[in-house]
DNA sequence: TAGATTGTTAATCGATTAACAATC
DNA sequence: TAGATTGTTAATCGATTAACAATC
C-alpha cells in the first residue's frame, strides 16, 4: 500500500529548486509561532506570485484551507519529507583548501542532516589534521572509506584543473550525487546527479548586471 | 557612434547564467592551443545542445565561420567584455566566519577581477585581524569605507538570522549588487540585484535527487 | 565540388500567470 | 451571509529544440 502518492509524480525542476526556499521560510514562521500562511504571504516573503506558490505546493501532499492558507507545521513536515531533510546524509569533501575547510567547520550542515564524514586531499602534509570535527585523509583512502561510511554526496572543492578527475574518482567509488564548487563543468554518467554551486559564476552574473546598469545610466 | 550593438539588446536570463560556463571553457581551450570550436564541440563539453549554443552566442558580438566554428580567442574576448571580466570590481564581505574568511583567502577572485577590499564583522575581537590580504573592520565603518573604496558588490556571509539586516545596511550605503550566501531570502529594492549562491539549498536539491533514485530502485 | 557548420526562423515544449468555481 | 483563499484549468509567455537555406 502506498500512502504518499506524491512521491511518484514528477516534480518540475524549477519547483524543486524553490522547495528549499519554502522550507527555510516556513520553518522560520513556525518557530516564530505563526500557525497559518496564505500563498500570498509566502509569495511576498520570497518574491514570487501567489499563483506560483499554489502551483508549487499542489505537488506536495497537503491541502490548504480557504481563508486561512497552509498550516506552517504541516507544510514544514511535508517539505522536509520531500527534500529528505529528516534523513541523515553522509557527505565527503574532496579538497582541504580554504573552501573545503570552511565547509567542514561550518556547523549548519550537520544540523540540517548532512554529516560531513571526511576531507580528502592530495597534499600529504595535511593528512591527519582536523578541521572542526572532520579529519583530512589521503585520496588513496577514498575507496576504502567509501565502503566504510556509506557516502551519499561528494563535494568537489578542488582547483578547477582537478575537478574532472575528482568527479571520476567519486563516480568510481559509487557516489551518486555531487556538489561541484569548482569553476569548471564536470561530465559524469547519466545516473549521477551534479549540482553546481559556483560562487565565481554568481559574481560574474552580478558583474553583468552592474554593466547593464551603468549602460542605462548613460 | 555605437560600435557594440549587442550591449543594448536584452539577453535572456538563462543565457546570462550560461555565459560564465562558456567563458571558463573557451578560456581553457584557448590556453590549450585550440583555435576553433564548433557549437557541437562546446555543447558536448558543457552538456548542452549545439542549437542552444548557437542561439546563445547569437547574442554576442561575433560571427562563427562555416566548417570551422568560433574562434576561441575572439569568443573569449567578447564573453569577457559582456561579463565585465576586464573591469576590476570592488567587493566587500560581510561576516568574517569560516565562509567569509575562506573567500577572503581564496586567490581566484582577485585573479578574475574581483578585488576583495575588506571583511566586516560585528565581533569586536576579530577587528584588525587579516585573512589573506584582507582586513576585518567594524560594521560601524561600513558607511565610511563605502565612500573610500567604491564598493560594487557586497557578499552576505553571515548567519541567516542577520542576513536581512545586513542586506539593508548594504543597500543603505549604496551597494547595487549583492551575493547572498545566507540560507535566507533577502528583500531589497528593485534597483538592487541579488544573486543567491546557497550551498545548503544545492545540497537539499541533491538530497531530493537521491530520494527519487531510491524510490525508483524499489 | 561536396560536406560541414553557421545564423535564423518556426515548432515544440514547458513554466508562469491569470482566472474562476469551489469552499471554508 | 459575505468575503477571502484555495485548487485547478486555461491562457500566456518564454526557452529550447528542430529544421534548413546560406556559406565557407
Amino acid at each position: 500500500m502506498c500512502l504518499s502518492m506524491q512521491s511518484t509524480d514528477q516534480i518540475p525542476h524549477p519547483v524543486i529548486r524553490r522547495l528549499p526556499k519554502y522550507l527555510v521560510h516556513v520553518q522560520e514562521l513556525r518557530e516564530d509561532g505563526v500557525e497559518w500562511a496564505s500563498s500570498q504571504d509566502i509569495a511576498d516573503a520570497l518574491g514570487l506570485t501567489s499563483s506560483t506558490v499554489r502551483q508549487d505546493l499542489s505537488h506536495m501532499d497537503l491541502r490548504g484551507i480557504s481563508k486561512k492558507g497552509y498550516e506552517t507545521s504541516q507544510l514544514e513536515a511535508v517539505l522536509r519529507q520531500v527534500l529528505g531533510a529528516d534523513i541523515m546524509h553522509h557527505v565527503v569533501i574532496i579538497g582541504a583548501g580554504h573552501l573545503g575547510r570552511a565547509l567542514a567547520e561550518h556547523g549548519a550542515f550537520a544540523r540540517r542532516g548532512f554529516d560531513i564524514g571526511a576531507l580528502f586531499d592530495q597534499d600529504e602534509s595535511l593528512i591527519g589534521k582536523s578541521y572542526g570535527a572532520v579529519q583530512v585523509m589521503s585520496m588513496d583512502e577514498l575507496a576504502t572509506q567509501a565502503d566504510k561510511m556509506q557516502i551519499d554526496i561528494g563535494i568537489i572543492a578542488v582547483p578547477s584543473a582537478a575537478a574532472q578527475e575528482v568527479a571520476e574518482q567519486l563516480v568510481a567509488v559509487g557516489v551518486k550525487a555531487i556538489l561541484n564548487l569548482a569553476y569548471k563543468h564536470v561530465k559524469v554518467p547519466a545516473h549521477v546527479t551534479v549540482v553546481d554551486a559556483r560562487i565565481m559564476e554568481s559574481l560574474q552574473e552580478l558583474a553583468y548586471a552592474l554593466g547593464k546598469k551603468s549602460d542605462l545610466e548613460k
